[in-house]
Order: C-alpha cells, then sequence, then structure tokens
DNA sequence: GATCGCAGGTGACAAATGTCATCGCCAGGC
DNA sequence: GCCTGGCGATGACATTTGTCACCTGCGATC
C-alpha cells in the first residue's frame, strides 16, 4: 500500500483528484491540504510515501515545501502536480530533490502512475518539458533583479519600486534595464512577462 | 438519469472531475472535451441536459460557447466552472443565460448538487461571487479601450498597438490614457492588472 | 433638431522610462 | 594579488508614456 499526502488548494480539484485515487487498489490518502505550510507538519504526523504538491500554494509554494520535506523527511518522495508548465519550475523543482514533474493536462492516468515509479525510486519527468528546461536554461537574472520585476509586476512606477525595496529610483532603473536586456524584452511589461513565462519569477 | 457533457481543457483535471461524477448515482457523462470550438457540435449530438464549462478553453471561450449553445439546444443548461473567480466573468456568463456558476475552489460535493440544482431548473451562484459582481459592476470602459489594453498586455508600445489595430499612435495613447483613468490605475500596467482581476479584458 | 457617447484624430507638454558610461564596495575564485 | 561579478549609486540623454485641450464624424436617443 503506497501511502500518499495530497497537497492542492482548490477545494474541487483536491476533491477530484482524491475520487481519481480512490480508485486504484494500492494505494491510501492519508493527508489532504490547501495549505504549503501545513505540508511538514503534516507529513511528519502522517509518514507518507509520496508527496503530491501542487507548486501555486497560499502560506508557501510547493518548491519550497518540497525542500523542507527532503530535509526533514527525505524518505518521502516529492511528486510536484502542476498546471503551469514552466520551464524554470523543473529546474528549481529538481534542485530541491523533487522526483517526478507532472503537469495537469497530462492523461489521467499518469498521477497514478507517477505516484507508483516515484514510490518505486524512479523518477518521472515529461521529456517535452525537459526539452523546453534545457532550451529555456536557468535564470539569467540576479537575485536583485527578480526583486525588482516582481516589484514592478503590480504596476508600481520606478519610484515607489525604490522605497519598497530602499534602493535609489536610478538603481531601480538600472536593474530593471539590465534584465529587459537579459531576457529580451522590450520594456519592462514585456520582460515580466518573458520571464513570468519561463518561470524565473 | 441526468445526462452531463464537461468541457475542461487540463486533462488531468476532466479525468479526475469525471471520476468524482462518476460516484453519482443519478448522473451519467455522456461527452467529455478539451476545445471550446467542439462544444456546440457534441452537445447537439449527445443531449446533454446539463453542460459543465470551464471558461478558459481553446478554440473558443466557454463563455461565447455558452452563449451559441444556448441560441441552438435551449433545453440544455449551462454551469460555468472556472477557477478564477472574476466577477466580470459572471456577469457576462449571466448575459448568456447560464444558470450555475462555481469556483473551482468550492467544496467538491458543490459540483454534483449544482449539476442537479441547474438540471431541476434552479439557478446556482455563489453569494459571495454576487457581492464582488455587484461591487465591481460591469466594465466602464469601452470596446476600443479594451482592444488597446489587451495590445499592451504583451508588452507592445504604443507605436505597435497602433500598427496592430490600425490606429494613429496618439489616439492609442488617448485610449489607454482613458482606461487608465477609468480603472483607476497608476499606469498601463496597473490598468491592466486591474482590469484583469476584474474580467474586463 | 439637439444632445450624447463612441470612435478617431492632432498638437503640445510634463513626467516616467530606458540606456549608457562610470564610479565604489565587497566577496569568491584562480 | 588580481580579476570577475553582484550590488548600489550618480548624472546625462533620448525616447516613451500619460495627460490635456480641442477637433471631426457618426449613430443613437430624446
Amino acid at each position: 500500500m503506497i501511502k500518499v499526502l495530497i497537497a492542492e488548494d482548490m477545494h474541487m480539484i483536491r476533491g477530484a483528484l482524491v475520487a481519481l485515487l480512490s480508485l486504484e487498489e494500492d494505494m491510501e490518502i492519508v493527508a489532504e491540504l490547501d495549505r504549503g505550510d501545513q505540508i511538514v507538519p503534516t507529513a511528519l504526523a502522517t509518514r507518507p510515501d509520496v508527496a503530491v504538491l501542487d507548486i501555486d500554494l497560499p502560506g508557501l509554494d510547493g518548491l519550497s515545501a518540497a525542500e523542507h520535506l527532503h530535509e526533514q523527511l527525505p524518505e518521502c518522495r516529492t511528486l510536484v502536480l502542476t498546471g503551469l508548465s514552466r520551464p524554470g519550475y523543473l529546474l528549481r523543482a529538481l534542485q530541491v530533490h523533487v522526483r517526478g514533474f507532472i503537469v495537469k493536462d497530462a492523461p489521467a492516468e499518469k498521477l497514478a502512475d507517477g505516484i507508483r515509479q516515484v514510490a518505486n525510486g524512479k523518477r518521472v519527468i515529461d521529456p517535452d518539458l525537459v526539452a523546453a528546461a534545457l532550451e529555456t536554461g536557468s535564470t539569467p537574472l540576479t537575485g536583485r533583479e527578480v526583486d525588482v520585476l516582481r516589484a514592478a509586476e503590480s504596476g508600481n512606477s520606478t519610484e515607489q519600486i525604490a522605497a519598497e525595496l530602499s534602493l535609489s529610483p536610478t538603481t531601480v532603473r538600472n536593474y530593471l534595464s539590465n534584465a529587459i536586456s537579459k531576457v529580451g524584452g522590450r520594456n519592462r511589461i514585456d520582460a515580466i512577462r518573458i520571464a513570468r513565462n519561463a518561470g524565473w519569477l
């Protein structure tokens, strides 16, 4: 019997995934949650064999949770289940010892399959996504460039970003300018879009 | 027996929702699809009692599909199932005679419940979303303002937007300026974000 | 027939944005 | 010890963006 923990913030989707996995004879769902910051405590209490994590979770994102989980419960294997297939996410996932990476538009059977594979110590990664990740590469942006792009995302002006990050407005513009040219954008909107889609933010 | 059509683009989620509904004794899924433009033809062939539609579908969005469905098969009731709870979507949904509107983070049981209610001729709408929709109101933007904001979204400069829409650059800036002030934004990025979140784009 | 709103446009202006060269400081790597 | 790269900053510059006043024309609507 494979003991499974499942973390997904949208209640109905989580319920539906549980219904899907309930059809499998060799699996048991030992925990269901909707917040990233509850993953480690719940896993320590329920000792699952496989943790199925969404990336976009409130409290703590799934990848950070996976990192802590690996440190505190290394025998629990992690499988990431995400709707957004951003190459950068895969890179980060591998760095935090995630064993499987499945996108939500893969066929439904792949989930149970994936859980079994991961429980057996194998890795499960969509080949298309690997190709995309290799093509895209890891982020060309420095830490501060990421900070500035993130702050720009909500429509803040250069001045407001500077205040938020305690920087000089000119410095902010330099970082933005660098970020724009690094990702190959035409302006900040473009740069934000490109970096988001790549999974660099 | 309630005959159900289900349209959802992410394969695994669709499979999971089907698994969820398969547990219900009084329902039968007569069609499963992943594209909006197949909804009407498939519905005409399978004659479902209730069509469960995601909004964000390739080919044709769920709301436009709902509109056509109501014209060509009025006895089929439509229930929208969406992950993004944008007030503007609800307004548009009611205009195209959608009978139910459920968000994906509602509890899983609500889906089967909702389908039964809608099949019985009742309406099903989340009260919180109604409140949000009344608060937000319908779009203050004119058709062209929406066009311009949409074009700006991909990071195009004023000049490029003008070329795309065959307008003068000055006109584009006027529309953008109007849109920014109407939605209460500080600049185009802000305006795009606000309008997106409200469901006006 | 007058008024209103939307589409489309022009010209002018101030402010914000993007780009560059150049500086200092500090941490790591060779 | 030297070099590199990230971080932070300054000043100058051209371009883009946002705003405003004002113009035309069209189709509703009163």
